[in-house]
DNA sequence: ACCAGAAATGCTATCGGATAACATTGCGGT
DNA sequence: ACCGCAATGTTATCCGATAGCATTTCTGGT
């Protein structure tokens, strides 16, 4: 576990030290210091641009910021009319192209079964990480199961395929969403059933 | 492993005894006899769709068809267009509603990081499964690693996260596309190195 | 300080993906 | 034959994403 550092910057030696992303350790909590986690994100966004020498522009910081206000994923077109709400001119394009920038980074992550983003609570780690996503609040949580990638990577290696990129996405309720609704704590209420493994190397 | 049973039929039981589809125990060959895949996946479709009760239409089966023409997630409007050169009135409510029975039937897969739709190759089991995409060829592959998606489930869980659907895609090359460009076999040319696995419980 | 090249942003247009809302057709049961 | 409902047709609209080109801004070299 990473000792409670926050964002310290050594320019230039590739070497960086971040802290662990609060609201990540656990399901986000509805009454966390979310300013904090922006705070942090910021931060941590601007050593490690300025530790690959690339530029974290007042636009791009922006959409960042604006992707971090919170915890749920946000689609394109709500940071664009948020932009505009700056009063900057955008449109498309200009989201776009900062996204594209911040994914490069490792800033932000791209939801696939959303067409949404979210910031990347573990930014200047090379990882596409897993997300629990709640279908009830939005709010997702960003997971980085090593082994997990390396089982998944060991199978699809065993059929010859090489991996490139993982996108493992995990919808379903998350436990504030599901304490609300009066259901007990359980792992069994789930509708993917482990009845078999075919297509995989036994392990 | 199942035996090699085709397509059996047993109306109203319950009960239904399906085929592995050839293509898919491995990544798909280039050489397999294609026209099989199809038949077979029509065959099971219109048994699911007997079994439960319910009606594979005319458009559903040709928009099945389309869908299995190849081992390639296919796009909503490029499936439309199909349907247009056989000379059908279509407009996308009719792509995406023949979509939706077929999802909701569980006789083909939405490719969240493509916009994408493939068949499924073990119709009538209630898995979201796992598939595995090459960027090269677009070809995909589905497994069932029941094993995958119970340890998902319990890490999650262990967060207190309740599963309800899992998307979990993998894209790279396939072995025919490795082997095009001389590379040889190989597990470790992997970007998603597995450095770490904070923010999941120990196992 | 200036200039040239590159990077970033602005801008217009267009395409693909997805759905809402309502009209029409067609099928099954009585 | 009739009714009711499921399925399909039709129109319109919204969100997501990118191509292509113009303009601005930054950076490095002199």
């Amino acid at each position: 576990m990473l000792s409670d550092n926050i964002a310290v910057l050594f320019p230039g030696s590739g070497m960086l030290l971040v802290k662990q992303d609060p609201g990540n350790v656990t399901f986000p909590k509805n009454n966390h210091d979310h300013g904090r986690c922006i705070a942090v994100a910021l931060d941590k966004a601007a050593a490690v641009c300025m530790d690959r020498g690339v530029r974290l522009t007042e636009l791009r910081r922006r959409v960042l910021e604006i992707i971090w206000q919170n915890h749920k994923p946000l689609g394109a077109y709500s940071i664009l009319e948020q932009l505009r709400q700056d009063g900057r001119a955008a449109a498309p394009p200009t989201v776009y192209r900062a996204l594209e920038f911040l994914l490069e980074q490792g800033l932000v992550h791209r939801i696939a079964s959303m067409n949404a983003f979210v910031g990347c609570s573990r930014p200047g780690h090379i990882s596409d990480g897993q997300f629990l996503i709640c279908r009830s609040c939005g709010s997702s949580t960003e997971l980085n199961d090593g082994k997990l990638e390396k089982v998944i990577t060991r199978n699809s290696g065993s059929l010859g395929f090489t991996v490139e990129h993982l996108t493992i996405e995990v919808s379903g309720l998350c436990p504030h969403c599901r304490r609300a609704r009066g259901e007990p704590a359980q792992y069994s209420n789930c509708p993917v059933s482990g009845e078999d493994s075919s297509g995989t190397e036994p392990t």
